[in-house]
DNA sequence: GGGCCGTGTTCGGGTTCGGTAAGGAAACGG
DNA sequence: CCGTTTCCTTACCGAACCCGAACACGGCCC
């Protein structure tokens, strides 16, 4: 089994001038990041809330929606998702009230792409807290992050690379169901349209792997959980 | 008479140069923040230590011990106390590496003072994670958004996906009242002039499931509510 | 008290949704 | 370059669910 390192997960970015954009995107992505573009700031809202990101990029000047609009209503709404501004607003005052708004940083352009993915990557870090890869357990399955590995009542469980990210990531909240979209964007860093079965394909996989412990449920109509 | 505002903790402040020092110290003070202040790498790392402080400005040029490695002492002895980055070094690759370091923040001089306390602000709201998306609660029945689970009067009840959404969208607001065409349009997505009697059916079989915790109350010639 | 309107309730057809199996493409390793 | 593993798509089927119609009930107004 070959151990390619796990996907960071999908960030997405709410720019509207390409150039930016893809700059932006290139260098994420280069990062290991999943990238999902928006041009405006609606579009940007409805995408947050549906592909739920671990972190997003904001634009502040955007059609639509301003990005700090877009970020105090995520904020309004219970969604504390790390939010990063990129803007040209080059004042004290706006990177103050940025910040104030519940962003995690406030970056003016023109900025080092370079700087940017370090930016989202320490506040990754934070959200992460302190490196605790202790295994997970939940019923009778237990998951090392830090190794790899599964064991089903004791038994050791042989899953290939997206089935474990697909269970890792499952499991690292017990009783939160997830969405088929946001299983994609997290596990996958896609964030395709919507139609495809994969998502349902691997979690027969793991369950049947699983056996008799089989701790995912599923949601019908939603998507699918593991029990808490 | 003042009324004191709780402290928000203890910062450190490791910077030798004196005028610096006092300005970052007093806006600190200014926003409610505790400040100890060190002049060198050495005993800012032993106050650290011995304080642990909420979060560590530093300078980089440190009489002594260097603030980068002041962080990345820290983090090897699995001290992820936030550390925020104060210095003149203004080069894309030293902040690259300041925040790969494990810091959390990096502002170069000449800095405002106020968005530095803004920026220690942002640092604290994300370690201190995210005011938990807890379960909303009216009467004897709880809903959890985010498990999808609902509990009358201490017992699970299963319900299907758009009894949930139904039972969701009616206890986001209790006491509000919303007409059936705003529970199609806001439950289904549907925008029907009327008609049908879709909402009716659903909020029987909710209140049937719930049992006697049914606090679903009907409103004569205008539409349903839960209680407030 | 009698009609009337709005609501509660039951029930079956049609549709959607998810489990499952199989095939082809892509990646990996030798 | 070839065999193997893994991943993604498609198609089919059974089951759960939604919806609408029809009927019963109970206030409300006169």
């Amino acid at each position: 089994m070959t151990v390619d390192a796990p996907h960071r997960g999908l960030v997405l970015l709410v720019e509207d001038e390409p150039a930016i954009a893809d700059l932006v995107r290139l260098y994420l992505a280069r990062d290991g990041f999943g990238v999902h573009l928006e041009r405006d700031g609606d579009a940007g809202l409805a995408a947050a809330r549906r592909l739920r990101p671990v972190a997003c990029v904001l634009d502040i000047a955007l059609p639509g929606l301003p990005g700090t609009e877009l970020c105090r209503r995520l904020r309004e709404s219970g969604d504390w998702t790390p939010v990063i501004f990129l803007t040209a607003r080059d004042d004290e005052v706006d990177r103050i009230v940025g910040l104030e708004l519940g962003a995690d940083d406030y970056v003016t352009k023109p900025f080092s792409p370079r700087e940017l993915v370090a930016r989202v990557r320490a506040v990754l870090r934070r959200v992460a807290g302190p490196p605790s890869d202790q295994p997970r357990i939940v019923g009778a399955v237990t998951l090392d992050p830090d190794r790899r590995t599964v064991t089903a009542a004791g038994d050791p469980v042989q899953l290939t690379s997206t089935e474990f990210d697909l269970l890792a990531h499952l499991m690292a909240r017990p009783g939160r169901v997830f969405t088929r979209e946001e299983l994609l964007a997290g596990v996958w860093g896609y964030a395709v349209p919507a139609g495809t079965r994969t998502v349902d394909v691997h979690v027969a996989q793991v369950r049947a792997k699983l056996g008799l412990a089989s701790v995912i449920r599923t949601h019908r109509g939603v998507g699918y959980a593991v029990d808490a």
